[in-house]
DNA sequence: CTGTTAGCGCCTTCAA
DNA sequence: TTGAAGGCGCTAACAG
């Protein structure tokens, strides 16, 4: 019985095979706890049935929630994911050194900035397709955008309708870039407050992670005064604002309300719980993969974009408890 | 110029190779934005500079942890990481249907239960190295343990020096299988509870994700009364119970004194800051790596096994606020 | 229905 | 110091 037979059982490829044999083969491969070779295997056939999902700051809970609905719907379909995160350098440029390098047959993305990426060269990605899925709007990409933009600006309104005056958005220092790359928050926040007739205030951490949150609030409150609200980039910078305003003396959800973004578990399960705009992720999650999916299949289809809305979730953090 | 020549340069091999060559081979590499084909690689050389990470339940904050410590740790000596997640079947075994399976040159396992593990074959492995990290003890396998007991004990006699008379343990349902294992907490708690001369207390949750705790932690209450003491399988469960407890009008921390086990970064952060046996994870990662990566150099080694302890970090949630 | 053949891209002798 | 040759384990075309 040569490989090639075995080949073609093994892999359940409709060829024929005569019943006694497919048996053989398979009582064999059983007998010698016979695994494929996956690298010669891919070398052979050029598919991994890999794909890879890029997100920025993986140990953040939203990219944990990105990553487990991903790769459900992706093992669903007989795929393995592989997953790593990307920085920013501070020009801008995509810092690739901590993407795993196993080779891929396509490349989910979350949260790419707007407009061509340095540092997202094609030799990167090999010649393999991208799938985008993020709050910003990428052109000639397939892409599953989430606007923020609404809701953002919803989420303003109903800290103005609790009573807030003086609502300051926290944001990373990103700051200047994300307007470059039209952060729907920033503007939903900036149209709704001048709609209310009130002026703008920023508070700008270092970096989106928790420790940057505190320092740069408490200076800030050092100075201004606390607002009476606060729109934060998102849920996980809203916890540690929390927890820096009270270590101020100050309660978040009484004399700070807080509005935050993407609906992470941690934000219904806090105290106060959180009000959030809620990224629908398992709907984002699938499409991504539907569209990363359509493109492997045929290369030839049209860009497949897609746009989502968030949701806004309203909790104690903004009405009182 | 052969390939040969080429794979020699751009290996950075100390084979002798003309300065002149080398400099073409790198330049034209450059030019044509050359990436080698891993897959290639791996099969030619037996060796894919890859390692498997494989969690329960990698959504939980503490997972996450132990993919970023353990990520950067081998990142640093150049090796790739790819994460997954195993479960247990109903009988116990291993369910390692969502185990990535793109080969690696060596598995560091978190938390695997004591004793042979069902599923876990040597064909699973393919031969490749196994290091464990986790809270059971694992003999015969390279292995770094985290010994919860001395530090559960602490956290049970804790409770009861702030007053806590009713001292119940919070734990999935893994409960009677745990016990198979040995599990280091339950052994404290037991011991301890022993010691003070008082009664043991289980709350038994369906498993050990957030939604289960709620169901069991209200049921448990609606029948026998709150206690006034929680000790907790892990911190990711603290939260949950704390947020019920709320839902039934009692106040953690001071109604219901809690602590958790993990030290994950919702802890500190979260309202009341958590009291809990913090695991040292960068430790355990570094020492993984560090065990795999001798192993794979030499796989004919003793085992190495070493034992590190978990430290009491007392927060509001047993202290009261 | 099944075996033979020829690579996939790279590394590693071995000989020149 | 370099090139040629063989093989890693598998699949895909082509004969038989």
């Amino acid at each position: 019985m040569s490989d090639a037979t075995a080949s073609r059982v093994l892999n359940g490829v409709d060829a024929p095979v005569a019943a006694e044999t497919r048996e053989r083969v398979l009582r064999i491969a059983e007998e010698m706890g016979y695994a494929p070779n996956l690298a010669a295997k891919a070398l052979a056939t050029g598919r991994t049935k890999t794909v890879a999902l890029w997100s920025v700051n993986l140990r953040a809970p939203h990219s944990s929630q990105v990553v487990y609905c991903t790769r459900d719907e992706i093992m669903k379909n007989d795929y393995d994911l592989t997953i790593s995160d990307f920085k920013f350098r501070a020009d801008g440029a995509l810092d690739t050194s901590r993407l795993i390098s196993w080779p891929v047959d396509g490349v989910i993305a979350v949260d790419l900035p707007r407009g061509p990426v340095p540092g997202l060269s094609n030799s990167l990605l090999g010649g393999k397709p991208l799938v985008s899925i993020g709050a910003y709007v990428l052109e000639n990409v397939d892409h599953v955008h989430v606007d923020f933009a609404p809701m953002s600006a919803a989420a303003i309104r109903h800290l103005h309708s609790v009573g807030c005056r003086r609502i300051a958005y926290l944001v990373p220092n990103w700051f200047e870039w994300f307007r470059s790359c039209d952060d729907a928050r920033l503007r939903g926040y900036e149209t709704a407050m001048a709609q209310l007739g009130l002026e703008t205030e920023f508070i700008v951490t270092e970096h989106e992670a928790r420790p940057a949150v505190g320092p740069a609030l408490k200076a800030h409150i050092a100075i201004h005064g606390a607002p009476d609200g606060l729109f934060c980039f998102n849920d996980n910078m809203t916890i540690a604002a929390a927890r820096a305003l009270r270590e101020v003396g100050l309660t978040p959800g009484r004399d700070v309300k807080l509005v935050g973004c993407d609906g992470i578990d941690d934000s219904a399960d806090f105290y106060p719980p959180l009000s959030t705009v809620v990224q629908p992720v398992e709907e984002m999650c699938a499409l991504a993969w539907a569209f990363l999916a359509r493109r492997i299949k045929d290369p030839e289809i049209p860009i497949q974009q897609m746009t989502l809305t968030a949701k806004l979730e309203i909790r104690e953090s903004s009405t009182g408890y």
